[in-house]
DNA sequence: GAGTAATCGAGACGGTACGTCCCGTCTTGTT
DNA sequence: AACAAGACGGGACGTACCGTCTCGATTACTC
């Protein structure tokens, strides 16, 4: 995310930096969120902040990523749908969390109008965790907990996408029970 | 929507401004769209629009309202998966128009810093569309297409919510093939 | 002052409108003066003033005609250091009460950027006070109390100059002894 | 007159503000002078001028005082009259020129509803003019050219006021004759 | 006494400038 | 050379008034 170059770099600075971003956009939200706002709080000079990020949705990326680092895991124990309630349900904890669910908001908002960061939520926070959940699910299948033909990828959307959507839109709470729902429809199916 | 009163209002303004509003969306992206520059290309008074309308997302819903007010309809030739299909390709087809796109995506986006915005978003575009939806699968569960213990609402949540998923999280583009995918998966059920 | 014609005017209008004037002009300063709030606190429309006034300075300039008119004479007693006393007093009053003062500074400063209410001072306020001490002085030179090659207008000036160079210039409060040492100066002169 | 504080003043930017202040006041009168305007002509943000100047009046001060700081002397040559009559020869032609008699009179109509502009204005300019007359008025007292008993800052203002009185109220245009007859009855007085 | 025309109140309109907030760049010491 | 500090040119913000322009709803003169 860097471009100047060396390790010359404050390390200082970097975490006053990451940490002032937080703090400010827990109490302005994210679009309250400015880069002076940044530089006052952390004491830092704004060239400071130009030097290694590009815009806010960068910084607040990587603030990210050193809070919730230690999530990337995906159970194991052999009852898929436990170990996908489980997941599932430390997802539905972070979007609960008002201030993740700002952080989220934000980053997503920010996503729209700028493919840098579409890419970088992409590749550093989402791909991740898909993947370890197609693992999981690519070993159900194996084990015939999942029919052959379905299209893994698909079905992880299916299974999330439905948190994102209340995360976003706003039509209702995302919530625990709404775990269970979209996992009995997704493993029954809805036919008749 | 409007605060001061009456219908002394210019439906000149209106109109130019709704048009500006949405050209500019189409050149600048959402968010290089100003008020000033709205009020420009309409050739009107910057309070003009401040009279009107709190936001400039509050334009650019108004505008969408007036274009797409006609989508207001779901098929019911009796078989589901077709309708099913035929109104979800409408909504990827609304998805895949650039124009349409930045549209919404740029109001979602909106949505996530302005409680407004997105009271606005859920009341008048996404309810009245997720309300039809649910009146088709109400009767298609009367005629035993659907088992009578599946929660509708989530359903739909289910089928619509991976396209918003594409939409706003940029993993894959939207397409109509996905269309097909959720319908299998949904109807069918992922368990062996 | 009017331009359109009738006398179908509306003296309720008009008294209102020279009222909220005066009102406003003490309260928020020339300066602070709005045609807008002219209009709000005469219970008036906009269009109502424009009608029969170019320009707020003209509003106030009529106002203070109305109030002042009284002070239009010159007394005659034979003592013409007394009767000029006696005028230029008056003067001070008028520069001493803070409302009058408002007015006229207002008023003059208007002036320095709109010829047309330059002349308007001039005319009807400036020109006939001038005119009566002219006459005054006038009637002194022939009982001889005033030297015969005096230039009565400009005795005028330098009798009253010096009111308004305080008034305007705010170096020193305008008083009642500054009229004893005009007086002192101007009528025996400075020189040895 | 400055608020931010240090000497990392930008030099270039404070000279194109006063320049551009001086033109444009003598293109569109004061009335029309615009930090907006004056912003865009001296190609700067308009914040730079805030952050120093609390009024576009400070602004023309800062830059006439810049332009007329050489007028700050007074002749004696041991002839009292000729001095005066030399000294206020050089008002007249400040007052006669288009240009600086339409700062004088910007600046002085400013004065009337902002107390930092009167303070100003009198500071720095009227006051170190009047306390030279003064000093040459005291040596001519000494010299016995002028009564002993003569107030003599009462003296300048009989001398000088009208000619602001002039400038100010329009009556007659300021003229180098009104200078001789000004000396004449102020220094001979004007009784028989 | 009914018709009609202009004035009235109200306030929306297209504009201009206001003074503020940030942007991203640049400049000036300091560490 | 990166740092804190913050001035700089610039663009947009939302507000206040400007002077013009409809709107009905009173008036008050004409027929």
């Amino acid at each position: 995310m860097a471009t100047p170059n060396p390790d010359r770099r404050s390390e200082r600075a970097r975490h006053a930096i990451l940490e002032a971003a937080l703090e400010l956009c827990q109490e302005h939200t994210y679009g309250g969120l400015t880069m002076e706002g940044i530089a006052k709080r952390a004491g830092v000079g704004k060239q400071t902040i130009y030097r290694w990020w590009p815009s806010k949705a960068a910084i607040l990326l990587e603030a990210l990523q050193g809070r919730s680092s230690n999530t990337l895991n995906f159970p194991d124990t052999g009852d898929l749908r436990a170990d996908l309630r489980s997941q599932m349900t430390q997802v539905v904890a972070a979007f609960t969390d008002p201030m993740f669910a700002a952080y989220s908001k934000g980053l997503i908002a920010a996503a729209q109008s700028d493919p840098d960061i579409a890419n970088a939520v992409v590749t550093s926070i989402i791909k991740p965790r898909v993947d370890l959940c197609i693992d999981r699910l690519t070993s159900a299948q194996k084990d015939g907990d999942i029919r052959d033909d379905v299209d893994l990828p698909a079905m992880v959307e299916l299974l999330y996408a439905p948190l994102y959507y209340r995360l976003l839109l706003h039509t209702r709470p995302v919530s625990e029970d709404q775990v269970d729902t979209i996992l009995d429809l997704t493993i029954a199916g809805c036919g008749a």
